[in-house]
DNA sequence: GTTAAATACGAACGATCGTGCTATTATATT
DNA sequence: AATATAATAGCACGATCGTTCGTATTTAAC
């Protein structure tokens, strides 16, 4: 019972890979056996279902990002050092680490009015992904790098608006100017909540 | 020749809808058909390929956002009353007015890796839209309603960004606050932009 | 090393995909 | 009203879709 896990780690791996490229939607059973080398009846037995399959795949997707996002962020310091590794980890794992550009945000957008375990799945996903970004906010301020009344829920919006508005200046409009645009935006949201250094 | 475009703009009104819903990429021949009520063959006739198809949705679009955005925006006084009036409708027409969504916005991420003629119509829609909402911050400024130093490619990128962030807030998370979040938003960089009234 | 179980394969299914034909309507032009 | 033109339907094509089944091969357990 190990052979088979790590076969299927390595389909989830081309899935994500395809699925990053060209959505959630048109990753078919049969371009992913091609991709992966196998046969389809051989690749379908290891999902019941495309749909679980799917599911597996955006799975696969979140852990990848707390593998490459989250982890290494908390190991910085609480408080400013942790949001700033964060971020930057969070735009380059969608910019470049993934081939195609963000396969959450692309599957997002194409699940989000068809209701089904898929869009469960995404919205369960997004959600606790905006869930730890906003504790590591709520963390900064208690290491008094924020001011006292930031509004969370607000700031972590403003950031992952701020995100997504870059991913689509970058990849669809292919802005020279698009990392401009986002640090700018970013200093300035930054701005209005940052506390300057103790000097006690 | 009457009967046809007005058989083509009933297709390309349930296309959309479909597309709203489902995305560019779910729509297919038959399904469209069906929901049109013709047969296949007949209804492919008007288009030549899928990919036309497609790409007359797009145009479709964006001819309607213009009217239901751009032309009544532009009847209001320039300067602030038309981008207010242009942003209420903006977040109304993806919102609302589109069973499912913004299509333009969920076509994007469908697309952005996908090179071709579908992509070309999006990107050269959207960099278009995108200019257009720059033109009317720039007669803000004109209006003397702006600060004349602001960078108008950054201001549109934001709100750009702020609306987007909605969308997904709004229609995928269902977040029950995500109207205040935009809005709170919107007027924190409305704020950092605007000149008091003159009293000259 | 033998046996039991898991894994992969090939073939086939009904359905649907996009796209051509041909024939038959319906419309537009005169 | 007669004629030319355009729109629609029906049918069929090869391809691919997700899925099932039986069989062969590989792996794990003893």
């Amino acid at each position: 019972m190990n052979k088979a896990l790590e076969t299927k780690e390595h389909i989830l791996q081309v899935a994500l890979d395809l699925t990053s490229k060209f959505g959630l939607e048109s990753l078919s059973i049969g371009s992913l056996a091609k991709s992966v080398g196998m046969s389809k009846s051989g690749l379908f037995g290891h999902f019941k279902s495309k749909e679980k399959l799917q599911i597996m795949v955006m799975d696969y997707a979140a852990e990848n990002f707390t593998k490459q996002v989250i982890i290494p962020a908390i190991k910085k310091p609480r408080g400013l050092p942790r949001l700033e590794s964060m971020m930057r980890r969070w735009k380059l794992w969608s910019g470049s680490y993934m081939s195609g550009g963000c396969p959450i945000l692309s599957s997002i957008l194409e699940f989000d009015d068809r209701p089904g375990k898929v869009r469960d799945k995404i919205k369960q996903l997004q959600s606790q992904m905006i869930k730890t970004f906003e504790k590591t906010l709520s963390i900064a301020i208690e290491e008094k790098h924020l001011k006292e009344d930031t509004n969370v829920e607000q700031l972590a919006y403003e950031f992952y608006s701020n995100m997504i508005g870059h991913h689509i200046y970058s990849k669809l409009l292919t802005d020279k100017n698009a990392n401009n645009l986002f640090l700018n935006s970013y200093n300035k949201i930054l701005k209005g909540v940052i506390l300057p250094k103790e000097n006690t």
